[in-house]
DNA sequence: AACTAGGGTTACCGCAAGTAACAAGCATCA
DNA sequence: TGATGCTTGTTACTTGCGGTAACCCTAGTT
């Protein structure tokens, strides 16, 4: 039981393992979430029990790859956020840059958004809230974290910074599912209208005429 | 073929449809959305060729039912849309019913929210953006429309109006989510947080000590 | 040569969706 | 009266997928 050997061994495993990802990549991007074990297997090459040896379950692989597509598409808002410019255009560079990622790939957004349950058969009980997608919610923490360490709120910020997080991020989201389907404007047209949104521009609205305003 | 008779016939369908849903909707109430045909045909008392025979297929019957729950949900959604109240007010009360609906019905809302999939095995293409939740687009669409007749927004309007309507469904949507599975203040205090966002608090926050501002 | 470790396969189980094919109850029509 | 059809229901099957058990084979160790 060398160190060295078993660091290697674990190399090879983790070598493999990404490999596999791979394929399942390009079956998912191909046949959407609902691609199976047995496809999946196919295009790697291999069988479906070495996908179980090496994931667990199909929630297992599947977790895996929501993580790798989660990760990058994280930095890349992240890289956003930091960018130097004032608070508007840093927001707008944001939504651009997540509207263009499900603009550019919008299979792997669709597989992310919708990971098709997550209860077993067996399992009687399950838990609202585990469910949705877990992009959204990590998009929802990283960008509360933002929000906090940067916006002075006055007490109470902590709460308002995790609300605001997530429903921004859920704005973004549904407003940018919406738009891939119908494609009513540009990007920067649907960024811009976002924008206008979180700044108050429904406030300051005027009425129209008849009956009180919205 | 008498009318009449056809009419008394497509009445006896109906009620018997009725009768269906109700004992699907106890079974997805108890099991979730993974409830099974056969424990959704047991629950009503017969067999599974039936359910096929009413709705044709899963997909089907799951319509079906999603179109119930959302018919109500949105008419309780325009209600609150429709009082006679200032503009912040009524914006509070419908975020405050969905919050409330969502919060005494967590096994529904999930259900509306997750349908699980809709692309057969068999075709090969299948196109984002039917998805999602057809609840999300729903309720976007009718605030939309809501928005449009009630705000002057000068031109672009109705382009801007169909972006915010599913934008803030989307955050009401996200952040409720979040809420519900973590609790971590009283719904009060979640509508009144989401009101401020919409109500430009974000552009209007002063920068926090350290660094240019979010 | 004998033994063990991993990477690999075949062949199976269980279960859920979906589909014949068949069996009444009950009206209508010759 | 009986034959005809239509709706309502059943049993029994097929197909396909997730998941697993049992076995195989090659390489390196001693």
């Amino acid at each position: 039981m060398d160190t060295t050997q078993r660091t290697e061994q674990q190399r090879s495993a983790d070598r493999r393992r990404r490999e596999l990802l791979e394929a399942a990549d390009r079956v998912v991007l191909r046949d959407g979430p609902q691609a199976s074990m047995n496809a999946i297997a196919a295009e790697a090459g291999i069988t479906k029990p070495i996908l179980y040896r090496h994931f667990g379950d199909k929630g297992g692989l599947y977790a895996a790859l929501a993580k790798r597509h989660t990760d990058a598409l994280l930095d890349s808002l992240r890289a956003a956020l930091d960018a130097p410019a004032d608070r508007r255009e840093r927001v707008e560079a944001t939504l651009d840059t997540y509207l263009a990622a499900i603009e550019a790939r919008p299979q792997v957004y669709r597989f992310l958004m919708h990971p098709a349950e997550g209860g077993q058969p067996g399992d009687p009980g399950f838990d609202v809230g585990k469910h949705s997608a877990p992009l959204l919610r990590r998009m929802g923490e990283e960008l509360a974290t933002v929000i906090e360490e940067r916006l002075d709120l006055g007490p109470g910020t902590q709460q308002l910074a995790r609300v605001w997080g997530h429903g921004i991020v859920g704005m973004m989201h549904a407003a940018g599912d919406w738009w891939l389907g119908e494609r009513p404007c540009s990007r920067a047209e649907l960024v811009h209208s976002l924008a206008d949104l979180l700044w108050g521009r429904l406030a300051a609205a005027g009425d129209r005429m008849g009956g009180p305003g919205f």
